[in-house]
DNA sequence: ATCCTCCGTGTAATCGATTCCACGAGGAGG
DNA sequence: CCTCCTCGTGGAATCGATTACACGGAGGAT
């Protein structure tokens, strides 16, 4: 492949001059910035990255960790991040921490040896000692949706207490009295402060929180079917539950739909994050939804504002309410909006089976 | 950050012997190696990969990139491809195309750009000449899922032929007869190769795929919803509708319920490309499956194969058809395996309306 | 005892860019 | 006419690793 020296040498200047076009400094004549020009088209040059990283010391690259892609909240998150990224002319490198911190280490190592300019993080765990040692060293750092407390690190999330105590006051309403959660993981922000919101909610009503309506779960489907089974096995099974995740709200439905049961009508569910989905399951499923690409963006600007040397504030973004009909139906009185593309006639379900 | 020269001098031999032991040269004595590990651990040092990288020409990392990363599909196979990448020691840089060709492009120069060692790319064109350039300049490159007919790259795909056969076979033994599919772009090979499957199939039975049958989409939701539409708005509307992807099918199952209309009762739905959620929706929906996990694994295997200057060969898996509620039950014959996690009794959907 | 190997190690070149510094030409001002 | 800038340019150092080559010392063979 064509380097430097090709060019400088088929545009008949020095390397110095070469790359001052390049990087167009100012004090390079017209007829040397055109013969130059010309034989970077003709050599088909593309400087070397590499190199050029080496010498001036950053990559125009930033990594995200997250911590499932598989998880649609986090490949939308990603979308966006790496939608401004490029605005911004950096790249990102994911890493896919799969939950596992000791893969989110791998993560970091790497992106850290690769020096990225800056990092994204959406921490597993409550801080390995490599992300404490980034942060020690200076590294640009931003947490997103999840954070690491007693780090001084900057974190984009959104909060959820106010749409989770729409969400309780909207259960109840309808006639709900032993409402359920399942929880993520303790070691994450999100697992243990949803608990939290959802505690404070019900508190305000007068409704307590036992302990066996917390279900424990870890993010995925499965955790979410097994918390879910727990729940239907009391004596007396909570008749709404809400999941901290959009895949343990996947993984409740099938167990409750494993015991014949029937989501509105025998046990309420709504889920943690919105994602296109919920409009299409059976029934829809109620969310409260992030404003996620707004906080990939504002993410990725704050990271941008780190690297320049400044020091950017946390961004907190309310989360909202999305009623579908996995609650039932509220008593008759203000009307709900439609959602766009639910807005299906009662849904003519019928049995398909012979 | 601590250099290599700093940890030659904490451990008071050369930069070259420090070297060698973290590149685990024979020829180093077991002191000089202890006493190197030691600095290497009290300095915290980490090999700067961008100037090994220069020195090396190689950078250990791999080039993805998809057409879409909100597509179930797509992240699947790349967290096969990440996975499989890992093993081997690579890392993965992920481009989303969304679709555009000139997103395209632009990932695919800046990934040349930054001498990944090799490129996966599932192609949304017939090929820019980036990419003709790329091949002609020997880049290792492997196309997965999608190809460039007449471009001389190894391609790792799964041929959906048989599954779709035997889709047809199913769609007329329930007794649909006016079976129409919703298609991809015709500049990608899975837009136009699912159509001509479907015609072949249809013609081993007799049956004709009128032109009004086959729908114009662009692998996106919204263009399986227009497509849908057209077909209803049809003098006959088809009884049965295949969609070349997951998002169309999605997109054509909100247009059918929008009018009113049963899935399957008054239209069979089936699609490309089985996701989780197919289990989840309103019916669940049967899917021509493909082995995401097997094909990222394998074009990852293939491409460290041309890495290593070897030529591999093209690699073709079978994709197979999983059956679920959407076409409507099955004639009583053969009685089909349920599916584990949609094992549900015949779904006591009732309305959820007041 | 002498010579030859082999082993461990260090010096220095190298990868492909960026950038500091020096230098020569040409124009302006004294 | 001489001096002093300014402007465009090139030479060479530099980034942080890898690695070819040279070299000195220990040990074995003769």
């Amino acid at each position: 492949m064509a380097g430097i020296k090709d060019v400088a040498a088929e545009a008949g200047v020095s390397v110095a001059t070469v790359s001052r076009v390049l990087n167009d400094h100012p004090s390079v004549s017209a007829a040397s910035r055109a013969r130059v020009l010309a034989a970077v088209a003709a050599l088909g040059y593309r400087p070397n990255a590499v190199a050029r990283s080496l010498r001036t010391d950053q990559t125009r690259t930033l990594g995200l960790v997250i911590s499932d892609v598989l998880n649609p909240y986090f490949t939308s998150l990603a979308r966006a991040v790496e939608e401004e990224a490029r605005t911004l002319g950096y790249s990102v490198i994911i890493g896919n921490a799969d939950e596992r911190p000791e893969l989110q280490d791998h993560h970091v190592r790497t992106l850290l040896d690769r020096r990225i300019d800056g990092l994204l993080v959406s921490p597993t765990d409550r801080g390995s000692p490599l992300i404490l040692d980034a942060v020690r060293a200076a590294t640009p750092l931003v947490f997103v949706d999840r954070w690491i407390p007693g780090v001084e690190v900057p974190v984009v999330r959104s909060d959820g207490r106010a749409a989770v105590r729409e969400l309780v006051a909207h259960l109840l309403r309808i006639g709900h009295r032993r409402l359920a959660i399942i929880a993520g993981p303790a070691t994450t922000t999100t697992g243990s402060e949803r608990v939290d919101a959802f505690r404070a909610a019900l508190g305000e009503h007068g409704v307590a929180l036992p302990d066996a309506y917390i279900g424990q779960g870890d993010f995925q489907a499965e955790s979410g079917r097994r918390a879910a089974e727990c729940f239907l096995d009391l004596p007396e099974p909570p008749d709404a539950v809400l999941a901290a995740d959009n895949l343990m709200a996947l993984g409740a439905l099938d167990a409750i739909r494993a015991r014949g049961l029937s989501v509105p009508d025998d046990i309420a569910l709504a889920a943690f994050d919105d994602i296109p989905w919920f409009v299409h399951t059976d029934p829809p499923i109620t969310a409260i939804a992030q404003p996620t690409d707004e906080l990939g963006r504002a993410a990725v600007r704050a990271l941008a504002e780190r690297i320049a040397g400044r020091i950017p504030p946390s961004v907190t973004l309310p989360a909202r309410l999305v009623v579908r009909r996995s609650c039932g139906a509220e008593p008759p009185s203000a009307p709900q909006r439609p959602e766009p593309s639910a807005a299906t006639p009662p849904a003519r379900t019928r049995r398909s089976g012979p």
